[in-house]
DNA sequence: AACCAAACCAACCGCGAGTTG
DNA sequence: ACAACTCGCGGTTGGTTTGGT
């Protein structure tokens, strides 16, 4: 497992990097990543690989500008949930949790700074009336530190996941959110399922071919329960150990020349 | 056109929880 | 029951792009 130290590469990922990183994902599945990192050849961490994976190559991410829906619904699940980034992103389908909290500090640093300027507590999003211990812009750090009712009790234990969601539930069942609604809005038909940036290399791969590792995931990934969603991954169609088998003698090819 | 600051994005790090032997 | 290992999360940082002067 120890990889030597010298060997780790860090830094921006290549194009040769991601098709094999895809590739090995495609055989393996996402789950062990520190297997993959080491199968693959790729001089990554576990650790590293699952990043790029879930922020970058993951089918069915979604590219652009939030949408003022999308929008709101951040700001409404994190006056319910504080930072718990990968819990809202859950909420937003092809959103990551480092996208949304990329967006929250940009945009919450942006208002706090008007809000320091103009210090008129109306200029202010309702919305954003519970963050209101969103305290230095130059402070630094905590600036939007919490916001959401639960951070602090959270901040010690990171991994709640029953609970809240039924109190989601809860919630949900009252009526008091209507996040089916802004749901609907937001599961456009017109999804940006995020495009090969490795055309070159990965069309002429079996596997990225058409049908596209993308098409074979698409935007159920996004619905599918969190238990649910590594399981269902890349699921191999009955001729599919073939592409995948052929997709790794192609990485293994390209690599060694 | 050049410079600077702000905004944005990708990636790394440390920690805690879950899993496995 | 415990220790070691793995994974996932949130926080932070550094590089790049964009917009303003």
């Amino acid at each position: 497992m120890v990889q030597d130290q010298e060997q780790i590469r860090k830094g921006p990922w290549t194009e040769q990097e991601d098709f094999q990183l895809v590739c090995f994902v495609g055989l393996f599945g996402d789950r062990r990543w520190d297997f993959i990192a080491k199968v693959s050849g790729l001089k990554r961490t576990g650790k590293s690989c699952r990043l790029r994976w879930v922020n970058y190559l993951h089918p069915g991410l979604k590219r652009g500008k939030m949408t003022p829906q999308e929008e709101r619904l951040v700001l409404e699940l994190h006056t319910k949930w504080g930072n718990r980034w990968s819990r809202i992103a859950r909420k937003l389908p092809g959103r990551t949790d480092n996208e949304i909290k990329n967006y929250w500090r940009t945009h919450m640093r942006k208002k706090a700074q008007e809000k320091k300027r103009a210090v008129s507590p109306s200029s202010f999003s309702s919305n954003c009336s519970s963050s209101s211990n969103i305290t230095t812009a130059e402070g630094g750090a905590s600036f939007y530190d919490t916001g959401g009712k639960e951070t602090k009790a959270l901040s010690g234990g990171k991994k709640t996941g029953g609970v809240d969601d039924a109190k989601e539930n809860e919630k949900r069942e009252q009526g008091e959110y209507s996040l089916d609604d802004i749901w609907k809005d937001i599961n456009l038909p017109e999804v940006n399922i995020i495009e090969p940036v490795y055309d070159g290399n990965l069309s002429s791969c079996p596997l990225m071919a058409s049908p596209t590792p993308w098409e074979y995931c698409s935007d159920f990934l996004w619905k599918m329960d969190e238990e649910e969603e590594s399981k269902n991954m890349f699921l191999p169609t009955p001729s599919g150990d073939h592409q995948f088998l052929s997709c790794y003698e192609y990485g293994k090819a390209s690599l060694t020349g």
